[in-house]
DNA sequence: CTTGTATATGTACGAACGTACAGTTTATAT
DNA sequence: ATATAAACTGTACGTTCGTACATATACAAG
């Protein structure tokens, strides 16, 4: 049995417990976990790993995961700074890229983008786009609208003429809404995945 | 109390328990959490919500979260498609922007882009680039490398006189390393955030 | 070796857990 | 009004929970 007490190790076993079971462990199912033959024995790394942030405990003393676990991506600087190596997992902050992007998951829709009238804007065609329902667009905000009965993805816009729709596009033209106009839903975020 | 069991206002209650717990809830803490007084009255909507994939029940009855509720964002169509309403919680699917871009967790990190290199490829100054570790880069994957010393991004390519490195920019021109190159990762998703 | 400290094991206990079943209340249909 | 089904409450029970404490083992320093 190692004395050495390799947090990293129990991170990563965490993390594949959270993927299967979708909740945190007991103390008990921690011990099998890491291969202890007491449940005592995982009292100290659980402390640790709740210093260190990943883990909560309840008032009632369940455990409970933050997303350095469910979600935790570790954050560097730019790439100008280079690719520092992950020696320490202490070092480097983490982020769930749900939780940074999502503010309110009840009115947030994927949509994938189709067309390439907001290329200039860097959002091209297969792209996600992460859309919040509700809102006030404010100007240049990228909307989702429906314009005349039509939906599509522009700028918003507001002048002494009313609303007006900007592409990020030079081969399409400013549109006004003739008819109608439906804002969907702002858009926040941006997601592109590669293959 | 009402009859009728609204079964897209416990999800909102059990996103929130999750947001702030980090762990899914007993039946005892549903009981409370629904309004309930009696633990019982949760498991027909714990089995509903089980059928909907919403939940999961371990082996030794505990119940466990699916991404549905952990990072769920509704996946709609494309944006021609329309924008329908969010009528129906079961009839769209939802995603977990971590787990739908991150593969290998421990090997991921996010760099925030600077410099203009790749802006034809549609990666600007500020976003985020998800970057995955210790694969090796086919021709056209976009790569985090440190050529002669200085870290960049670009397209990666390989030819009879070795690797070069391309940008995406039509103002700075192919490189090729006369000393070192260290590839940090593979660039495997795009993020861009508006405010 | 002896000592000291950190780590792991074993046992114990009240509280909370999941589950089962009987009984009560509410809504709907006849 | 009556019957019927569904939803909810209350109680009970064996299991597992988190915690505490005493003991055992491993390792480093002297």
């Amino acid at each position: 049995m190692p004395r050495t007490m390799n947090i990293t190790e129990k991170i990563s076993q965490l993390r594949s417990f959270y993927k299967q079971e979708g909740r945190a462990p007991s103390y008990a199912e921690m011990a099998s976990l890491f291969g202890y033959k007491s449940k005592n024995a995982v009292y100290h790394p659980v402390n640790r790993l709740i210093d260190l942030n990943y883990l909560t405990r309840s008032e009632n003393g369940r455990i409970g995961f933050t997303s350095r676990i469910t979600g935790g991506i570790a954050v560097l600087g730019s790439v100008q700074a280079g690719f520092p190596s992950p020696a320490e997992e202490e070092l480097v902050d983490t982020l769930s890229l749900d939780e940074f992007l999502v503010k309110r998951p009840e009115a947030t829709y994927l949509l994938t983008v189709s067309g390439d009238s907001m290329i200039e804007a860097g959002i091209h065609p297969g792209d996600l786009v992460l859309v919040e329902k509700g809102g006030v667009p404010k100007k240049n905000d990228i909307v989702i609208a429906q314009v005349d009965g039509e939906w599509t993805m522009k700028y918003f816009g507001r002048d002494k003429q009313g609303v007006y729709l900007d592409p990020a596009n030079s081969a399409y033209s400013r549109i006004r809404p003739e008819r109608s106009l439906v804002i969907g839903g702002i858009v926040k975020a941006v997601v592109r995945k590669y293959a």
